[in-house]
DNA sequence: TCCTTCACG
DNA sequence: ACGTACGTGAAGGAA
């Protein structure tokens, strides 16, 4: 006997995007089923089976792949094109015969492997049809491979028995799964050893035969010093990511001889289909008659079933109806099959699942909607609710997970409650009761790291799965919430996060969704001037070299200048020589052209990263929404992104026109408030100061009075070239303080500006002792803190390398300042946002750029507003000098900042 | 993908 | 002797 079984969900893929986009004359899209059935065809046609099965997942968005949007990755879910082929090809399949097969909770590779294991028990043959690679570990003697892929537009199979997969990678079709579970697969999320690629995990178990056996001889010189660090780092990571790749065997589906024998086909159900669809030539192959179609078609078929009409939701779903909703404009929305679906995972270890229809029980028997408390995190594309053991999913639009995240009486422990935020303002309600934001709790752990998905953290703080289900998240999310919760309190930041960050995530969901209105007109009449600007600037500096080049590239801009031009030559970077507006500034001497370029490099960086990249975001309701992220930053800044609105020019006439542009729609005024010195008050505050408070107390000019203090004058005598002096010290002192730097930027030797610090530490010698105090506690403990009590782990003051370890240690002097005041901001954030609600005004807040917030609000409101946002501004925390915050406001952003 | 440059606090 | 201020994000070129 020999059995074919296809990954449908694979093949269907690779067909999909190896065939060009063939529709129907009205428009449908049938590329996917057309290159399935195909393909399907011939594999039949090779292999002759005696029994056919096609696995699905039941899984909504499918296929998943890395789209890089910018700086992060991000996983899109299965194209509209295709998902809408889906359920027709479904139903084209289940009229010509074919047996498909799906089971709740497991993927298309688990019922292959499934199949596979059955059939080798009984010493049957079975042939695995997919794209996917990670089905090679099911290779054995019975089992082959059909591995599809698209080679120059057409589709072809290579077929893998284990002498193929021996030679192609130098290992068993089992070791693989050890290496997988050392390289790790981003779209399954299975972590693996950060820094290890496919190379080193093959050269690793070819070496050692499995992962067990590397740790084994992890001391081999075999494996270097870097990659054993790595190996050791992550180890517990590579375990469990060793289990997440291993393919179940076990699913319960039907594994009995003759299961899969096709039925009679509905020939007219098939035909009519089929003439609907206009795949004619695909008829002929199947041996179905144009007659039956036509007899078919006089039936008058009314439309052709689709989708809609047979969800999956509806044989195994929990329905949500019942389910209230407190919002007007929900209760009218059209969603029907909004239910969250039950999945099996009832608590069972690993391997051990639910019997076949526990899921159908469970789902059956509740009819209600889901009560009590929930931990919801998103999985791909799908949001994952969890209850005890019980796992539900639904689409983030969903009416029923809307209603869940609205209701206050339950309960809510998320992973990244933003997006969960937006969801509910997107559709006119409020998410309630969300008590806990794990990913916000990973981030005050270690804001350090460079990213933070449920998987990842379960492996790093040691959580395991309480139970198996086809989401790794979804066993893991319970577990992880609650030791995230204990290590941050643990580590005194409990109420860091419950008293800022998670109501500032509700914020900044807030400030995100009502975006700043821009003028389109304005941005795009700037930009025809600089493009005018552009071309003049260019046409001089192709006249003054003497040929054309690019300009924006650094490179032949440096062969212009230093090679061709013969100018001298000064820093050189990696890559070449340095051409920075430093550098250029120090040319200008020698040649006009340099004026040319500094300009060009002006109008450039506005016209493309300002004109252009703000008209690419603006909404379609004529505002900018940008994203503001809220672990990202290593000090506790808030950081934006698409668009940066943090980084609105301001410094330059010329870019601070930008700011006209961001304006208050008709009938509204924008506010904008900032706080003055709130760093240098920190630390004059922390480091207690006295000199320096009473400046702050006074009111004095902190700079001139700097000024006064370290040259000996009365502050009437300090001239304006000694306040610039002093001020640039104080800059660099929060900064964590160089002779050299400060010497570039106050334009003295480096000597003199060695003696300026020494002074200056001489009149401020409480500063001193608390910089040294920071540094000598981060040594001690690997850590800095602010006065809220978020952390930072320094482990660069444990280098031996002299520049790394005096980096940490700048840090170190910087960051509680730079971070106290990032967590002052927030909490008057909250604070300004709790007070405008609950005075009941239409003022919101709509940008923050550090130290400053600006208010959106109706003209008849200003007033009111700007005395609250004031009085929060000033009142978010209580030191021993006063914060003081100007309010201004105005039409536009730029008439705000006053 | 990494580097350079430059916009902001 | 060494390389040089803290924290971000976006664009464009080079490889």
């Amino acid at each position: 006997m020999k059995l074919l079984v296809l990954d449908g969900n694979s093949i269907v893929n690779r067909a999909f995007y190896g065939i060009k986009l063939l529709t129907t004359k009205d428009g449908r899209f049938t590329n996917a089923i057309v290159g399935f059935l195909n393909i399907l065809l011939r594999l039949e046609a090779e292999e002759q089976p005696d029994e056919v099965a096609v696995a699905f997942d039941l899984r909504a968005p499918t296929f998943r792949h890395k789209m890089y949007t910018g700086y992060k990755a991000q996983r899109k879910g299965m194209p509209e094109e295709l998902a809408a082929q889906m359920p027709i090809l479904k139903e084209l399949l289940g009229d010509l015969g074919y047996r498909m097969v799906t089971c709740e909770g497991y993927e298309a590779d688990d019922i292959l492997g499934t199949l596979a294991a059955a059939s080798a028990a009984r010493g049957d043959t079975c042939v695995l049809a997919t794209g996917d690679r990670d089905s090679l570990q099911l290779v054995g003697p019975d089992t082959r491979v059909l591995l599809a892929h698209t080679a120059m537009g057409k589709s072809v199979t290579t077929v893998m028995d284990e002498a193929a997969v021996q030679e192609k990678y130098g290992v068993s079709p089992r070791q693989l799964i050890d290496v997988k579970s050392l390289m790790g697969d981003t779209s399954d999320n299975i972590p693996g050893i950060t820094g290890v690629g496919e190379k080193t995990a093959l050269a690793l178990i070819q070496s050692f035969g499995s992962l067990a056996g590397v740790y084994e001889n992890i001391d081999d010189a075999r494996i270097k010093k870097g990659v054993r660090e790595k190996l050791l780092r992550d180890k517990a990571q590579a375990e469990m990511s060793r289990t997440l790749a291993e393919i179940v065997c076990t699913a319960p589906v039907d594994t009995a001889p003759g299961a899969y024998r096709k039925d009679k086909p509905d020939t007219a159900a098939a035909a009519r289909l089929m003439t609907e669809l206009e795949l004619n030539v695909l008829m002929q192959k199947f041996g179905i008659s144009a007659d039956a179609a036509a007899s078919a078609a006089a039936e008058e078929q009314p439309d052709l079933p689709r989708a809609e009409a047979k969800p999956l939701a509806a044989m195994q779903g929990t329905n949500m109806q019942g389910t209230n909703l407190q919002d007007t404009n929900l209760q009218s929305a059209a969603i029907q099959s909004a239910d969250l679906q039950g999945t099996a995972s009832e608590g069972a270890p690993l391997q051990n699942m639910a019997p076949p229809d526990a899921a159908l029980q469970n789902a059956a028997s509740e009819s209600a909607p889901l009560q009590g408390p929930v931990c919801v995190c998103a999985a791909g594309n799908a949001i994952l609710i969890v209850q005890n053991d019980n796992v539900y999913t639904a689409n983030i639009e969903e009416e029923a997970l809307l209603a869940l995240l609205a209701d206050e009486n339950i309960p809510k422990k998320v992973f990244d409650a933003k997006p969960l935020f937006r969801a509910c303002l997107a559709h006119g309600c409020t998410a309630k009761s969300i008590v806990f934001d794990a990913k916000l709790a990973a981030y005050l752990l270690n804001p350090s790291a460079s990213g933070y998905t449920v998987t990842h953290l379960a492996a790093e703080y040691g959580v395991s799965p309480a139970f198996a289900a086809e989401w790794p998240e979804a066993g893991v999310l319970a577990g992880l919430c609650d030791t995230l919760r204990t290590r941050c309190d643990e580590a005194g930041m409990g109420s860091l996060l419950d008293e800022i960050e998670l109501p500032l995530c509700e914020v900044l969901a807030e400030m995100e969704h009502a975006g700043i209105a821009a003028d389109r007109e304005g941005i795009e009449a700037f930009g025809k001037e600089l493009q005018a600007a552009l071309t003049a600037e260019l046409a001089a500096i192709y006249q003054e070299v003497g040929y054309e080049f690019n300009v924006n590239s650094p490179k032949q801009l440096g062969k212009a200048l230093f090679e061709d031009l013969g100018l001298p030559t000064r820093r050189k970077t990696k890559s070449g020589y340095s051409t920075d507006a430093e550098t250029l500034e120090s040319l200008r001497q020698y040649t006009p052209v340099i004026d040319h370029i500094l300009q060009y490099r002006t109008y450039q960086k506005l016209n493309s990263t300002y004109v252009e990249g703000l008209l690419k975001v603006i909404g379609a309701d004529g505002r900018v929404h940008s994203t503001f992220i809220q672990t990202e930053t290593r000090t506790g800044r808030i950081s934006s992104a698409e668009p940066n609105l943090q980084n609105i020019p301001v410094r330059t006439e010329l870019g601070s026109r930008f700011r006209k542009y961001f304006v208050a729609p008709p009938g509204m005024t924008l506010l904008d408030a900032d706080y003055s010195q709130i760093e240098l008050r920190l630390l004059a505050h922390i480091s207690g100061d006295e000199a320096m408070r009473e400046a702050f107390c006074t009111g004095a000019d902190i700079h001139r009075s700097t000024a006064a203090k370290i040259y000996g004058l009365t502050p009437e005598q300090v001239t304006p070239a000694l306040r610039s002096s002093a001020k640039a010290v104080n800059f660099g002192i929060v900064y964590g303080i160089g002779a050299y730097s400060l010497s570039k930027d106050i334009g003295v030797s480096v000597k003199e500006a060695d003696a300026f610090i020494k002074n200056y530490f001489a009149n401020f010698p409480r500063v001193k002792q608390y910089l040294d105090e920071t540094v000598a506690h981060g040594h001690e403990n690997g850590y800095v803190t602010t006065l809220y009590g978020r952390r930072r782990m320094l482990p660069e003051l444990a280098s031996s390398n002299f520049n790394l370890r005096s980096l940490g240690e700048r840090m170190a002097m910087n960051t509680p300042i730079q971070g106290t005041a990032a967590d002052i901001i927030k909490l008057a954030m909250v604070h300004v946002s709790r007070r405008l609600k609950a005075e009941g005004l239409r003022a919101r807040l709509i940008l923050q750029v550090h130290d400053e917030l600006i208010v959106e609000c109706p003209d008849d409101e200003i007033e009111r507003a700007a005395a609250i946002l004031g009085e929060e501004m000033r009142g978010a925390a209580s030191l021993s000098v006063p914060l003081t915050a100007d309010v201004n406001h105005g039409r536009t952003w730029y008439e705000a900042k006053g």
